[in-house]
DNA sequence: TCAGTGATTAGG
DNA sequence: CTAATCACTGAG
């Protein structure tokens, strides 16, 4: 299988975050032993207008790596100890990125990062160039569900009402 | 329901 | 320098 390479993430954020649930994350681990999650769900972060995505404060040190080219990985900590794990999408100064909030078998996106062992040094990473984790498209093409994001009330509307949440809709039988 | 925990940011 | 905020989780 192929790594995604940089042409996929120079979409907008809500298109990638809409094919990215199933699609995996591959981790090569330090003992080399490669490790595969498949995204189950995203959220998309829209820009400098999008009062709910950080780079709505502009350019600052940390929110520095959401306007470079799409590819990289954006990772932050918050409440003081949960790392949140984000792609960056888009051209250079596009600032736009997508949450992974799930990842087979982690649910929760300071899950996901505690299972798959992402952290701070995983920040500005570039997915297409890295030795240590990259995307990988199997093909899979779930029936996704849609949603307003979690958290971001602080946003205000529209922000906060945005159908921005993907989530893989299980089949029901 | 609510406390833990520390980086980041705006402001004096 | 201070103080507020926070794209969450787990325990009760």
């Amino acid at each position: 299988m192929a790594r995604v390479a940089r042409e996929f993430f120079l979409s907008d954020a809500v298109t990638v975050a809409q094919r990215l649930p199933g699609m995996e994350i591959v981790m090569a681990r330090p003992d080399s032993v490669l490790k595969r999650y498949m995204i189950t769900e995203t959220e998309a972060y829209l820009g400098m207008e999008d009062k709910a995505c950080h780079a709505s404060k502009g350019r600052t040190g940390r929110t520095q790596v959401m306007f470079s080219e799409g590819g990289h990985l954006y990772l932050y900590l918050v409440y003081g100890m949960h790392w949140m794990m984000n792609i960056v999408t888009g051209a250079e100064d596009d600032p736009q990125a997508v949450l992974i909030r799930g990842a087979d078998p982690f649910s929760g996106p300071g899950r996901v990062t505690k299972g798959i062992g992402t952290n701070g040094s995983f920040n500005r990473e570039d997915m297409t160039a890295s030795g240590r984790i990259w995307l990988e498209d199997t093909g899979y093409k779930p029936c996704l569900k849609a949603g307003p994001r979690v958290g971001i009330n602080y946003a205000g509307e529209p922000w906060i009402s945005k159908p921005w949440r993907f989530i893989i809709n299980e089949q029901t039988k």
